[in-house]
Formats: structure tokens, C-alpha cells, sequence
DNA sequence: ATTTTATGTAAGTCATAACTTACCGTAAGT
DNA sequence: ACTTACGGTAAGTTATGACTTACATAAAAT
């Protein structure tokens, strides 16, 4: 088996989110729902930089739009995360299950 | 306030994980810990490749190192991925207090 | 109707990241 | 001692991504 399980759309959501501007962005966009002039004043980049940011979180279904005369209301869609805190969680859970784990570590690290 | 806040080890986590070939190797590093070449073999690039690539997930503290005479036996380690998952459970758990957030999504989504 | 305002998008630049092959050091086995 | 196995690292290639400025479109305001 010398292949990588590619999910697209999980992908997506990663790459989306390890940009700093990008995430930044995005909390931005968290609660209220901001146009996309509003964000971009409050960040270090062009406008049209915030447009490109928005698209991509937007393709990984990590904002939604509301149209509103010629604005666009960007927010946060939370329920994007999902599939992002299982896969923490199954390695995350690995940590506080095993108590055989943390006596390794010590182990381990005297050669780290 | 046109700055964005920077935690050089916060994004590196992320950075690390981004990419799909990283989050596989560490997948098969998570539990038992391999040698390199045991990594490699399970993946579809170079065994420099995944060298590289633990480099990357050693800086950002997601792996640990044992040395054992030539091999190095590297380890997932869950531990470092708490600043992502409280990242996460931020956002998260907005969508989960709020009932007006999910209302609201309806509505949104029409012009979506 | 003309002019703003809000946004998307195209085109170009520049840095960087993910590979590869080649090479080097070092520990084990013979 | 010599050779083989393990793994880090250097150098080079290539793709991509994060920006910018310039242009295009459509709604609002005058």
C-alpha cells in the first residue's frame, strides 16, 4: 500500500486554513458576517487579496455569502470544522487514553 | 488595527499538516513510532521526501525522536496538537451555543 | 444618465514548498 | 578493515500560491 487516501474536500479545508491571513479572514468573518471591504481594512493586504482569500474558504465551504445590493456578507460557517476536529480527535484521544504513552515519552525524550 | 496577530508556532502546526503527504506520514507515525524507512515505504515518494518532511513535524513539535543505533524511530505526538484543536473548539462551539446562528443559515443560504 | 461604490477576476511577479538524485557520515554485520 | 544499511542534507527542478495593479461589472446615489 504506497498510497496516499486523498479526500479533496478535506484538503481543501486544511490548506484553507494554514494560510495566517487566510485565517485571519476568517475570524473576521466569524459571528457577524462582514462585507468584504470591511475585512479588508482591518488586515495588512489589498482588497482583492480578501476577495482570493474568500474564494478559497468559500470552495472549502468554510464561509457562506449573503448578497446584499452590491455587498457580499461573508461569515464564518462553523460547521466547516467538522470533519477537521474528528481527525484531531482520533489522534488527540490516542494521547489521554494511554498512560503506557506518557511513560514512553519520558523515555524517549532523554535521546531527543 | 491592520495587522495580524503572528504565533510563529501556532502556524507552523498548521503549516505541518496542511500537506496531505505530511498528515500521512504523521498517521504512520502515530502509536508505535517507525524507523524512516518504514515510513517511506508505505508512501508513494523518496525516502529523503519523508525525512523532510519529519524535519517539518519535528520543528513544529508534532513528532519525537528515538535513537536506536542507525535507525530513528519518530513518534506522533498528540500533545502538540492542543493549540489546534482549542483553535478549533473556538469556532466550533459558536455554532453549537448559538440556535440564532442555524436560523439565520437558512435564510442566508438561499442566495448562496 | 452619469458617477460612485462594492466586488470579482485577469495578468504578472516573486517567493517558497514539495519533490528528485547525488552525496556524506555513522553504526552494524561480516 | 570492509561493506552494507539507515538516514540526514545539499543542489536543482518545477509547480503553486500569495500578493500586486489594472480592468470589468453591477447596483446605488446624485
Amino acid at each position: 500500500m504506497t498510497y496516499i487516501k486523498s479526500d479533496p474536500e478535506f484538503d481543501q479545508k486544511w490548506v484553507a486554513l494554514a494560510d495566517p491571513t487566510r485565517r485571519a479572514v476568517f475570524q473576521l468573518a466569524a459571528g457577524k458576517g462582514k462585507s468584504v471591504q470591511a475585512i479588508a481594512d482591518q488586515l495588512p493586504v489589498s482588497r482583492p487579496a480578501v476577495s482570493q482569500h474568500l474564494k478559497v474558504l468559500h470552495d472549502a465551504k468554510l464561509v457562506s455569502v449573503v448578497l446584499k445590493g452590491r455587498q457580499r456578507f461573508y461569515r464564518a460557517q462553523p460547521a466547516g470544522l467538522a470533519s477537521l476536529r474528528r481527525w484531531l480527535d482520533e489522534y488527540w484521544s490516542e494521547a489521554l487514553e494511554s498512560f503506557a504513552i506518557a511513560a514512553d515519552e519520558e523515555e524517549e525524550n532523554k535521546n531527543d
